[in-house]
RNA sequence: UCCGCGGUAGCUCAACGGUAGAGCGUCCGGCUGUUAACCGGAGGGUUGGAGGUUCGAAUCCUCCCCGCGGAGCCA
């Protein structure tokens, strides 16, 4: 048994029964009698409970914690016991205590609060276990798409943020001025520039934040959220199809296999989870249409599906569903038209399960000169940006596809979150730029 | 931008034309195994703002501000 206290973390606490270790850390919550203090102590990693009690404590530390608020940071040092009685089945007895700094009366109490006043503390939710747990699942998802790419010979090339022109036309731009070269703006995607690192080194992604000046308010819509990109140079529809439904049931597996714990935090529902396994059904647009009339909702054909569609067709499967070959006008500049129907484009979006929307969008870039030209100058798009995208189709042209998935979206579904704003660390929504 | 709901104590809410209240947090006291601990006591309010109706407005009316939910657009 060693005397010698050396820090340890909480998460890793149960290695260390019988010892006496220092955890550095912060008062989370406290339950107290005359004679004995439960603290609940977190250091970022967990939370453990520290006792102490009146008859083995030292004095002072005992007097002491019995009046410091919620949130004071403390290092703790005690030994490490295993008791069933304890959140997590081991817990401190505490030695010695020393107050690193005595916190003002903490605003996030351990009771129910309402959006407003979280999201302006979002500093200090960002401490609490839900969120915690929220962050934990987010970090394994990315980890787990760049790693499902990595190993499959995708090289991360990131793309600009400023940029000299949108990437789509239609939504709103972030405009900021950049020095003497005029208007630059917030990307709204790395797209563009991906395709020029695919017909560079054949497979890519790129992975950062992006921006939409959109007036959207929604549970499902960020100002500012994070998208990754893969794009792959001679990848045709079925294969980008392929690719995706395996990528997204791989991180679902992930999360399944590491961060259970956290899943139960946010008492998530594993059984939907568990069905996303690969292949995924594909219906096409007309199919699509077809399939709502039935439950009521009649959409025209041309015209794109909303939330309370997306909902629907979602319901219809036991997990994520492909939409493929939409209408020509419901999709961007760059789609590539399906050569036996012109009208439709070789593009598919990825609907989550359970009302959670539409997470990745994607498909075939037109790679043929003079039909990206025509597109540009029919969505009223200047020459000028777009003459190193052009350049592609100049320069070894190849037929080739990709696909963004949105982040945030992905963490609500797999979390079960009811709103997108408690998966990134610090929202930007409609209304709030603030903390 | 449009439609709907809401703004009362630090927080979450009640009172809905007749003296503004509770739980939690805070402060004081009690309790040797607590699990959002528990028990007793105290303090805490220009009821979002400006006008109006009324003997009397948190409550009814008008305008403004802020938030929430949804639509459109999208990931």
């Amino acid at each position: 048994m060693a005397s010698s206290a050396g820090p340890a973390r909480v998460d890793e606490l149960r290695e260390h029964v019988g010892r006496t270790v220092e955890v550095r850390g912060w008062l989370y919550n406290r339950r107290s009698s005359g004679k004995i203090h439960f603290l609940l102590v977190r250091d970022g990693t967990g939370v453990v409970q520290a006792v102490l009690s009146r008859a083995d404590a030292p004095e002072e530390a005992f007097a002491l914690v019995g009046r410091i608020p919620q949130e004071s940071s403390v290092v703790v040092t005690g030994e490490v016991r295993a008791d069933p009685r304890a959140p997590g089945g081991v817990e401190l007895a505490v030695r010695a205590l020393r107050l690193v700094h005595e916190a003002e009366p903490y605003p996030i109490t351990p009771k129910e609060h309402g959006v407003e006043f979280l999201m302006d503390h979002r500093h200090l939710w960002l401490r609490s276990a839900r969120q915690h747990a929220v962050l934990r699942v987010r970090a394994e998802i990315i980890r787990a798409m760049t790693d499902y790419l990595d190993a499959r010979g995708y090289l991360r090339v990131d793309a600009p943020i400023l940029t000299p022109a949108a990437a789509e036309g239609t939504t709103t731009l972030f405009e900021t001025t950049y020095f003497d070269l005029g208007p630059a703006y917030l990307t709204q995607s790395g797209q563009l520039y991906n395709e020029a690192a695919a017909m560079a080194f054949g497979r890519v992604y790129c992975f950062g934040p992006t921006f939409r000046a959109e007036k959207s308010k929604t549970r499902r819509h960020l100002i500012e959220f994070w998208m990754l990109e893969p794009e792959a140079a001679y990848m045709e529809l079925d294969e980008y199809m392929a690719l995706a439904e395996e990528f997204v049931a791989s991180v679902v597996a992930r999360v399944l296999e590491r961060r259970r714990s956290e899943l139960a935090v946010l008492e998530r529902d594993l059984a939907p989870l568990e069905r996303v396994r690969a292949p995924f059904p594909r219906i096409s647009y007309d199919e699509a249409l077809r399939l709502l009339a039935e439950r009521g909702l009649r959409v025209p054909w041309g015209e794109d599906l909303g939330g309370d569609e997306e909902t629907a067709l979602a319901s219809a499967f036991d997990r994520p569903v492909f939409v493929h070959r939409y209408p020509v006008q419901c999709k961007a500049f760059y789609m590539q038209p399906d050569p036996k129907r012109p009208e439709v484009v070789l593009g598919a979006d990825l609907l989550a399960p359970e009302g959670y929307g539409e997470i990745i969008g994607g498909g075939q870039r037109i790679h043929d000169l003079a039909l990206l030209e025509r597109r540009l100058v029919e969505h009223n798009l200047p020459p000028e940006p777009y003459r190193w995208y052009l350049d592609l189709r100049r320069y070894g042209s190849v037929p080739h596809s990709g696909f963004g998935i949105g982040i945030e979206r992905t963490v609500a579904w797999i979390c079960g979150l009811d709103h997108v704003r408690e998966t990134i660390p610090f929202p930007r929504l409609l209304n709030r730029l603030y903390p």
